[in-house]
DNA sequence: AAAAATATCTTTACATTGTTAAGATTTTAT
DNA sequence: ATAAAATCTTAACAATGTAAAGATATTTTT
């Protein structure tokens, strides 16, 4: 390692890193990819050497929040003593919507490129598919079907939940959103009365 | 009405509707005050006679939005023969929804900005509550009272039918989204599943 | 009706931003 | 050691939001 380097040595992960904080800072909307070079002490042009655009740059920052967020939702599924118990899609449900809670600039970040892919039907091809929603489905249909529930039925069900707690999401992460009770253990209630 | 103006004559009102207009050819992000001046036929500055910055216009313009959502919203309740059924509620979460199918550029338009006000208490002061929300909340509250349900559980009820309704809003409008049924005839299913 | 005040608009200018091009420096491959 | 490739810098460009100064039209006042 050099002091003076004309080499940053790890840039790519640098950035990324730094347009996170930048956005927990200020929030997405403020975010310029010359800050983010600043932040990194490299020039204004550095970070096409790694990223082919700002939305680039911005995809591969969203990955890696979307990648904290999966290892939230597996670590609530691992924290669940029985794996079939419909109890483990509120907890999933609640780690969902407390991620975002927690990290209020993510919800907005994540989202805000609507173009990530989602397949919402039990069958079809579910490589691309968002994360979040792909292991919230894996974990779903075994777990409804053991109640009886038809095909049809469980896909409805987990449109419905997932949109219940996407919703959920957005509206505890909106600004001015002013609720007396505290979320963490209010939620599950709030959920469970679907 | 002169041919060649200096004064334009309604340039606040035009320039919300060409900026709506823009919004719905290329979507918000890509929206810039100069383009919305050149469709009105101003120069770039002209906008600021009439709004103080171009924050000030994507106000008005989601004010105008939320207008015809509104509308939407009410025409969906005068449809309804019982003001005092649960169904009601249903035709007003598929009005919900729908807007924003009809009309994909309006879901991150309108909630790009998440710091409208909104109020999920039933007590507290409904003036500049987030208007489709309050205007949920009012027809909610008196039929789910009917039902017998406890304030705390209407309460629990109204976010958790806003959250589901509005989450469904935002993934349907989501830009690859698959999803193989017509949202149409499915929505009801989806949100009775509940 | 004339003059003054105000509202509305234009032109010019500036800082910030995303991006490209050309070139410098370092690392890696041969 | 030399060539090639990767990584970085500086300089420049176009698009953008915005402010300042001034022009033109409208409204108000006298």
């Amino acid at each position: 390692m050099k002091n003076k380097k004309y080499h940053h040595g790890d840039l790519r992960n640098s950035l990324i890193e730094a347009g996170i904080e930048l956005i927990n800072r200020e929030g997405a909307s403020k975010l310029s990819l010359r800050k983010v070079a600043a932040l990194c002490g490299v020039s204004q042009a550095a970070p096409y050497s790694h990223f082919q655009s700002k939305d680039d740059l911005l995809d591969a920052m969203r990955d890696y929040v979307i990648e904290q967020f999966i290892a939230v939702l597996e670590n609530s599924i691992q924290g669940c003593k029985e794996q079939d118990n419909p109890q483990l899609l509120i907890e999933m449900g609640k780690s969902y919507v407390m991620f975002f809670i927690k990290n209020p600039q993510y919800y907005p970040f994540v989202f805000s490129q609507q173009c990530m892919e989602v397949n919402l039907s039990l069958d079809g091809d579910d490589t691309g598919n968002f994360p979040p929603f792909q292991l919230f489905k894996m974990k779903a249909v075994p777990i409804l079907s053991k109640l009886g529930m038809s095909k049809e039925k469980i896909e409805d069900a987990i449109i419905s939940s997932w949109a219940t707690v996407h919703g959920l999401a957005s509206i505890a992460t909106m600004k001015n959103v002013h609720y007396d009770k505290d979320w963490e253990t209010k939620i599950e209630d709030i959920i469970r009365n679907k």
